[in-house]
DNA sequence: TAAGATTTATTGATCTTTCTAATGTGGAAA
DNA sequence: TTTCCACATTAGAAAGATCAATAAATCTTA
């Protein structure tokens, strides 16, 4: 028999297999019995025929049973070795799949993008994954969108290969950060709001509106709370809402103002239902952020995204810059009424 | 990418697979993917940590691709790990497989015997062969019937476990015999033969009668022929046939008269159609012999079988006993009634 | 059948690999 | 911060792989 129960371990497999088998005994067998010849199994593995010789006999003497048949020059395997040989090509079958999967990963043809972004991105981040996978045709790519502290909870348990984040936090020293295109904050508020056509409105004018937040944790709450913080003033919040749809509808329904990235305006375009007020301080100049863990060696892949997003800097901060123009050219416009 | 043309062997197998890849290795390396831990897979293996860590570098390196993603204490396999660590199991699955039929093959559980024996045998070695594989269930049995000359050409090409001839021969000294049950020859003709009744025939009277006999190759003709030659006689050849079955039926009608293995005729019993001659010099005392090649390392099978059909000799030789005395009685009859 | 050719086995030397013990390093928790 | 724990690194001892030289066995051919 093939060892008793000390000398297996988990797994049923059994000493002699995995202490004193090699692969390279594997292929001399292979070989030998392929070729019924341990001259020319020598010869196609450019060994010495010595060398053929005892390894073959290592693997014997492992297996504890003949393998080969050998009457004089005649060489012929026995049951057992013809199991073996079996099992030897299925194991070398295994790992050339295993090679042409692992030469994928390596060449970028095949593999998985994990990606985590922030709410807001989503307005600007399907568009560019799509780019990507055209250009990568074999890569799977997974894009979870969520707030700022599931994001980080995200990083903590490392479920992601890579992030995009609207802001740099102290909350994690651990985290590589890449800046990336513009991300201003501005001030909505529905079209016939009294604020709507007022140029250069002030933080504590602003105020005296009803406001309407993101659900605490979200970075855009934390910047706008800030900067009105830096003015002495505290927002007069009437709802809290967990989407940046949510409130764009609150804001249209005439609820109040709201503080919301310009990306989040992106598809209502000139004829919409918002104005964009002319408040001091604002636009809030920010950035976004690739980031991923600092201990985490980057895939081929992640690299060739982070490369991919970093050169598609200046089309996205295009795209930022047309759509604030139409703005920007609302509030001279305003300015010039007035004088 | 993975190694050029030059370092790879045939089959399409990756040098780095193969030279710096070992069983420890993946062994190693599934525990520590198991069970996130380096420090646990070794105490699993009964390694110690260094050990673990090092053989696992090494697999890293040799696959020259990330296979964990190590982030601080936590530890996760990569997408290529993952592959990896899926092939592992294939091929530990596939060497359980192995294992168990290697076992199986060295309890005798299961195997094959390749089993050639000469035509008179087939009167008696399929009992046998019954009776050996009810013994050992798992045993496929294949028996090639043909003549001598066939047989020694099989014996040349090595393509049998075990031999059944009839008699020994220095045709091919490389034999090892294992003399066996008797296998008398035996002179018969039809029963209302005119030498049927004849006591003592003299072999000179016996050859007046047309004579039919196997063909060239055969044991039984050359052994009779031998002694008909002793007597200085050649006989008189009417048909040479090529089975005893063929001979029988020739005899039965009255073609002439025969040498036959007595086994032959096992199935006609008393009430038969033939009539055993009471010749000078017959039944020929011959045996039955197992016989393999020298140089040829037997199988548990082979010499399972071996042993049971030499320790089975007894049964047949009290079959053949009681055979001969159904004729050796009416030998004595005839002497009997004629003095 | 003997001589020559071919194939496999054996041996000893050299280089490589595997493993352990001792020690270093860095992150996480108290 | 300090302490603890998990992993990394290193040197040296033991085991293994390979080759060159050579012997033994077997087949072929004259």
């Amino acid at each position: 028999m093939s060892g008793n129960d000390e000398t297996r371990f988990k797994g049923g497999l059994p000493d002699y297999l995995i202490r004193h088998t090699t692969f390279r005994q594997m292929q001399i067998f292979e070989a030998v019995v392929r070729l019924s010849s341990f001259t020319k199994a020598a010869e196609e593995l450019f060994l010495t025929q010595p060398t053929v010789s005892t390894q073959f006999k290592k693997l014997s003497d492992a297996m504890e049973i003949p393998l080969i048949d050998q009457s004089g020059r005649n060489l012929k395997a026995t049951e057992a070795g013809e199991e073996l040989y079996r099992t030897i090509r299925n194991i070398f079958d295994s790992l050339a799949d295993l090679d042409t999967r692992i030469s994928e990963l390596k060449g970028l043809k095949r593999g998985r993008l994990r990606l985590a972004v922030i709410t807001t991105a989503k307005y600007f981040a399907p568009e560019m994954l799509g780019d990507f996978s055209r250009l990568y045709p074999g890569v799977d790519v997974a894009m979870k969108v969520t707030n700022r502290d599931r994001i980080f909870e995200r990083i903590q348990d490392n479920l992601d290969d890579l992030y995009i984040l609207g802001q740099p936090t102290s909350k994690d020293p651990n985290l590589k950060l890449y800046p990336f295109a513009p991300n201003p904050l501005v001030v909505i508020a529905e079209k016939n709001h009294p604020l709507s056509k007022e140029p250069n409105i002030s933080i504590k004018r602003l105020l005296e509106e009803p406001f309407i937040s993101r659900e605490v944790g979200s970075g855009i709450r934390d910047a706008a709370f800030k900067l009105f913080a830096e003015h002495g003033c505290v927002p007069n919040v009437r709802m809290e809402l967990g989407s940046n749809e949510a409130i764009k509808h609150a804001v249209i329904g005439g609820l109040g103002i709201a503080v919301l990235s310009l990306h989040t305006l992106s598809l209502e375009g000139e004829g919409g239902h918002f104005e964009v007020l002319d408040v001091e301080g604002f636009p809030i100049p920010r950035k976004w952020y690739l980031a991923h863990r600092k201990d985490k060696e980057l895939s081929g892949i992640t690299s060739a995204f982070l490369e991919f997003a970093l050169s598609n800097e200046d089309a996205v901060t295009q795209r930022m810059d047309d759509l604030y123009a139409i703005f920007a050219k609302r509030h001279q416009q305003m300015r010039l009424n007035n004088k």
